[in-house]
DNA sequence: GGGCCGATCAAG
DNA sequence: TTGATCGGCCCA
């Protein structure tokens, strides 16, 4: 049987996304991530709550063209570019319109290793190919084309599918979100715990711009 | 139209 | 600890 999430047996994946947002992320952990020809095993996610509700979440501050599907029906892939150079991958959850996601933070490779590995020829550890948001995008090949497209009906570059085998609760520890300013303390980062290929983290520091003067 | 900042990564 | 590097968003 499907491993219960607040207290409702789980028929599928599609169910689970639907639902609010803590719990699906809670429910991904484990679950398999394909696309490029590469499979992974979700390790580490975070939940990012609708619009208005959440001030980490790209949707905090209303609809616009970047975070449009987020607003959409879940099951759907909302990817972004940061840091001049990253794409990121999210899955939107929740009701249509709600504009909730779950950010996947980290996978371990279970198919595929040498089509990750020549995607990214620097990183020689196994367990780093990826850990992090942006290396698991890359080992996988998501980039922007990836963008409102299903991640659960076959009809797009990546796929979604259920966990073989169930996360049990005592495998799972959650936190406070990584780089997060507004809404700095929900723990809404879900991670299995003892995993080698969860990310470190880092919570938000500010920078200090070019020519800041030092305080008095 | 201009300026600032970011759900990051990897080298030093 | 810090530079890279540029799209999105806000404000003028």
């Amino acid at each position: 049987m499907g491993e219960r999430i607040g207290g409702a047996a789980l028929t599928s994946l599609g169910e689970l996304l639907a639902g609010p947002v803590v719990p699906a992320a809670r429910g991904l952990l484990g679950c398999l991530l394909t696309a490029g020809g590469v499979t992974v095993r979700l390790t580490e996610v975070e939940a990012y709550s609708g619009s208005g509700q959440d001030a980490a979440s790209h949707a905090y501050r209303g609809r616009t063209e970047r975070n449009a599907v987020m607003f959409g029906p879940p099951g759907y892939a909302y990817v972004y570019f940061t840091y001049g150079m990253h794409w990121c991958l999210n899955v939107v959850c929740g009701p249509p319109g709600f504009a909730s996601a779950v950010l996947f933070r980290a996978g371990s490779i279970v198919e595929g290793v040498e089509t990750a590995r020549a995607r990214r020829p620097r990183i020689r550890q196994e367990r780093d190919l990826a850990r992090g948001p942006a290396r698991l995008t890359a080992a996988l090949g998501i980039d922007r084309s990836a963008y409102g497209t299903s991640l659960l009906d076959g009809t797009g570059p990546v796929q979604l599918r259920p966990a073989p085998s169930p996360v049990p609760d005592e495998m799972v520890a959650c936190g406070p979100r990584v780089g997060v300013v507004g809404d700095a303390d929900r723990p809404w980062r879900f991670w299995i715990l003892g995993d080698p290929t969860v990310s470190a983290y880092r919570r938000h520091s500010p920078r200090r711009r070019r020519n800041d003067q030092a305080p008095e």
